[in-house]
DNA sequence: CCTTTGACTTTTTAAACAAAAAAGTCAGAT
DNA sequence: ATCTGACTTTTTTGTTTAAAAAGTCAAAGG
């Protein structure tokens, strides 16, 4: 009996398209890449790009979530190799920055407008949201229970927090020179975050009432 | 000599169709709207219309102009009755929230979309932001010097603050069912602007450093 | 089998043109 | 000085066609 030695190895194979779609996804965006071109950059023909990926969709979304998972481990990893829970939420804000700066990339040309994009973004954006509160919470409540920290709900602080990261970032973006960040954008921008950082995670370190909910 | 009594009072004239291009605008929206209709609401004849208003942007500027001169008055009306920075704050908070619905409807179709009404109201919340940030640098600096706020630039703050209530804003805005929003996506928004800002303003009250200016 | 592909069909996007609608102008009436 | 009908110009909308890209599949090759 034989063990067959060299089988194609699927899974490095679709690594490999992966890896060429991540390319043109990052250098032209969405709608500017083929599946033609993605063949082609790897001496494929387009057929075979869909024996390993249904549809043009599922092959961008699996090269998104390639990247979110990066984002989830090096945060993770981070995050317990620290103690208190100012610096895990500053460290989150960094590196979640750097994330998003990657996105801002990926999305270049048409980032606002509702295109085919869309949905594709927003699925991303919420896993990512979900992902990060829950991070949040646990930091908010292990701030909570060593003292540092004041506040009624975890989840509620994380939430709103999360919302005021993003809602931050969008705005910098807009007011940018459009297409691409500048250094000098991207300092300003991490600048505002960190700011609004320390600002908020010392509003919470003491007394302070929020309104009941109604 | 006789003195004409029934002059057509060119003021008066002007505030009509202001009125009228206003209630237009608020129901169906700037595209939605014709200078035709707005003439006709006022049995008017077009060509009449544009003996007042040189164009269509200024007429729906002027509209909007007369909403914030509105906006600025009740603000600073409410600030002066008021004696500390806390509550200043958080009035203006709950003002701006009151304009910004009213805008919400002013464009209501497509309202992130960058159709021609996009220089329109970036323009007109360039203005609201330089107001509120000019109030907003005043009232934090009335708050340093009662020695109960502590930071180094009373504008940076200000700015930072601005912008993340408006992030905040865009964000919440963004999760709506879209179009009009109801009462309790309301009454959510508020809560979290009310939050943010209570957060906010306690993270001042104590000792904390910012990063420098890089 | 598992993988690959050429040749094909279907769907989407882009270009070009025509028609309709709205913006904007103006000479002449009141 | 104010107003308007009739006009011109510009924008929007709709239609058609062609090209490009997405997506399918039967058959071939290892």
């Amino acid at each position: 009996m034989e063990t067959v030695v060299i089988t194609t190895e699927p899974e490095r194979k679709v690594d490999f398209i992966l890896k060429a779609a991540q390319k043109r996804l990052g250098l032209y965006g969405y709608e500017k890449t083929t599946m033609q071109e993605i063949a082609a950059d790897i001496g494929m023909s387009k057929a075979s790009l869909y024996y390993y990926y249904p549809d043009k969709d599922y092959l961008f979304k699996a090269v998104i979530e390639n990247e979110q998972k990066e984002f989830f481990i090096q945060i993770e990893k981070r995050i317990a190799e620290l103690t208190d829970a100012d610096t895990m939420i500053m460290e989150l804000v960094e590196i979640r920055h750097t994330l998003f700066r990657k996105f801002l990339n990926l999305s270049k040309f048409r980032l606002n407008e509702d295109h085919k994009v869309k949905p594709l973004f927003t699925e991303l954006y919420n896993r990512i949201r979900e992902f990060e509160t829950d991070i949040l919470t646990t930091i908010f409540n292990k701030g909570k229970e060593s003292g540092i920290l004041q506040f009624e709900d975890a989840k509620e602080i994380a939430l709103l927090f999360s919302d005021l990261l993003q809602g931050l970032r969008i705005i910098e973006v807009k007011r940018m020179s459009r297409l691409e960040m500048t250094e000098a954008e991207n300092d300003h921008l991490i600048k505002v975050l960190r700011d609004a950082t320390t600002i908020f995670i010392n509003g919470l370190k003491y007394n302070m009432l929020l309104q009941p909910k109604n």
